[in-house]
DNA sequence: TGACGAGATTGGAACGTTCCAATTATTAAG
DNA sequence: CTTAATAATTGGAACGTTCCAATCTCGTCA
């Protein structure tokens, strides 16, 4: 039984006004008068009636939809932004359009379009790898505010909500240094992409900064993934000269790290200290509490829902670059806390 | 400089056709001449024109968007089978909603609700806890397609895709009694859920099989998170008679019971056995490699989207109850394969 | 009493597409 | 050369909403 649609004229009839009137309700408008809402309101409910927004949005350019384009939502970290902002755009009355482009170039572009068709009024974007301004160009200029997350993009001239990853990577090598470290090894990620290129800077500096030099035998790329991080580890081993500690890449790549490790019967946190980056939720939980540095990509992605809202109320705004800052979480991969952790357990 | 749209009545004058001929190529017709398809695609190109599916769909009913709700997007089994969805779903030019519920049957409702005003053509639904067969009603009244995805609701009349859960834990605990545990443990997950009890009552009827007993002592529930994990083993040993093996209600309480073992100095596979359900992704890569119930998400992801796509395309489809089957994957968390992983590390 | 203004309500045009029926151009058959 | 059939193209109505300008109904004030 294939139902007919009911619309606004079904029950503007029901409740004897016009679909203007109903138009009013429905928008929640101060013009129309207690009594007649109500009886509209009624008939919404007795007909079953379901608002239609393509119509709606047809006639009025602004559409409740934000788009979120993520290059890995398998990663818990991208997973957690889009829960980040799903909960402050839903709460806004928006929905979201969701897609992942698998580090595709070309899957993204896809996806962008098919959003624009779609009107999206805003879009968030984590671009994969590779992304370009150009492959930007056609969507800033049709002026649809757009949010780049997580990856920045020279030139693209939209707003963008990193975090403040050299300042991250300074802290955590610090923290190793303090606690005595000297050979310190950087593990895992892609070189060519800027995140890395921050992170590792921050590396750097900070051993720099301790008079301490920075052998290149000591910084291993590889996939940013728990697998990655099992291989970067085997080959940081099989160094003359082993490192006694890392800065991993990501959270996955450091549990990836401890994995390696304790397939070499080494402890991680006692026998080799271990910190990771970007704070995901199983860092608190895993045994040892990962060391890491704190992203709260669930709050980034709040802050960056927040961001495109009020970019879109304003219409044209300029374009933002925040860098969201970052803390180190001291937690038991790196060693040095080992007697609280027994006490903890024990207790 | 706020740009006016570009029409369909814009792109047919330039291409000097009428705005019919222009529609006809859009939608790709076998009834428009080679030489005006070029001169229209070109003036597509060059105006900028970009689609408008609001308008297209007031016009015609069918959408080419699919819904897509789950109740955790964190865990990163949903997240999977989102990916898994989003795949199939937007290799046939659909584009998908995603909403979170984070088990709020309220947030459901909404989202729902949402969805149905945006007019999408089909949903694909992983239940928030307590969701019951009349919060549905009124969306499948509407003739909507539904499938719903790991947890089936009872008398709901729509399609259901579901993993073997009896037969999983048959043959994780048959395993277990094989390698001659005496005392295994059902560990995490809320007892009030179909799959909790779908679980359960598999892992009694084996042990019932191989004539033991199953005291109620052992069945210890938790929440379905890593966190839970730990706080179930706990209690776990905190019995006289400590179990020896446990079969975990998914791999994120399997994660956890790892974690609380290793606290305790018991090292998991080698002192204690231990068998998650679902087979998340880093199951493989974890150390040590986790035995599992293998559900793969994203593969029931991947179907559960051909059936929706499958009903959409036929109008009205009688209701299917789907169920997949699973296959224990036998890794190092259990034990008994402890020589072969050392051969493995050490080649 | 008439004019005025505020409060409610309303009809109709418009949004950008699709679809139908109708038209024109082209070719083939008689 | 006419007619029929086929291939391309087209104008206009329709989809369900919003918005504007217009109307209607009161009560109030001079």
């Amino acid at each position: 039984m294939a139902k007919e649609r009911v619309t606004v004229v079904d029950i503007a009839r029901a409740a004897g006004v016009s679909k203007s009137t109903v138009s009013l309700v429905l928008q929640g408008s101060a013009l129309v008068n207690e009594a007649t809402r109500a009886k509209v309101n009624v008939a919404i409910r007795e007909l079953g009636y379901v608002y239609n927004r393509s119509a709606a949005n047809l006639r009025q350019a602004k559409s409740k939809i934000i788009g979120i384009v993520v290059n890995d939502l398998t990663n818990s970290f991208f997973a957690e932004l889009a829960v980040g902002v799903d909960a402050v755009v839903q709460s806004a009355g928006f929905v979201q359009f969701l897609a992942n482009t698998s580090e595709k170039i070309e899957r993204q572009r896809e996806v962008i379009a098919s959003m624009r068709e779609h009107g999206v009024s805003g879009l968030i974007i984590s671009p994969a790898r590779g992304t370009e301004a150009a492959d930007l160009a056609p969507l800033v200029a049709s002026g649809i505010p757009v949010v780049l997350v997580v990856r920045d993009i020279a030139d693209a001239g939209v707003s963008s909500l990193i975090s403040d990853n050299h300042a991250g990577a300074v802290a955590a090598v610090r923290h190793l240094v303090e606690r005595g470290h000297r050979r310190i090894a950087f593990l895992g990620g892609f070189p060519d992409t800027a995140v890395f290129e921050a992170r590792m800077r921050g590396y750097r500096d900070a051993l720099r900064e301790a008079g301490m030099s920075t052998p290149d035998e000591l910084i291993i790329g590889s996939a940013p993934s728990r697998a990655g991080g099992v291989t970067a580890i085997e080959q940081a081993m099989m160094l003359k000269e082993r490192p006694t500690a890392a800065l991993c890449f990501n959270d996955a790549v450091a549990f990836g790290v401890c994995d390696g490790l304790r397939a070499r019967r080494l402890e991680p946190g006692a026998d080799f200290a271990v910190i990771g980056f970007d704070d995901v939720i199983e860092a608190k939980t895993a045994v040892p509490a990962l060391t890491t540095v704190s992203v709260d990509p669930q709050g980034m992605g709040d802050r960056a829902a927040q961001l495109l809202l009020k970019q879109i109320n304003a219409g044209r705004a300029e374009p933002e670059a925040i860098i969201s800052p970052v803390r180190l979480v001291v937690r038991q991969s790196c060693g040095g806390l080992v007697e609280r952790r027994v006490k903890e357990i024990s207790s």
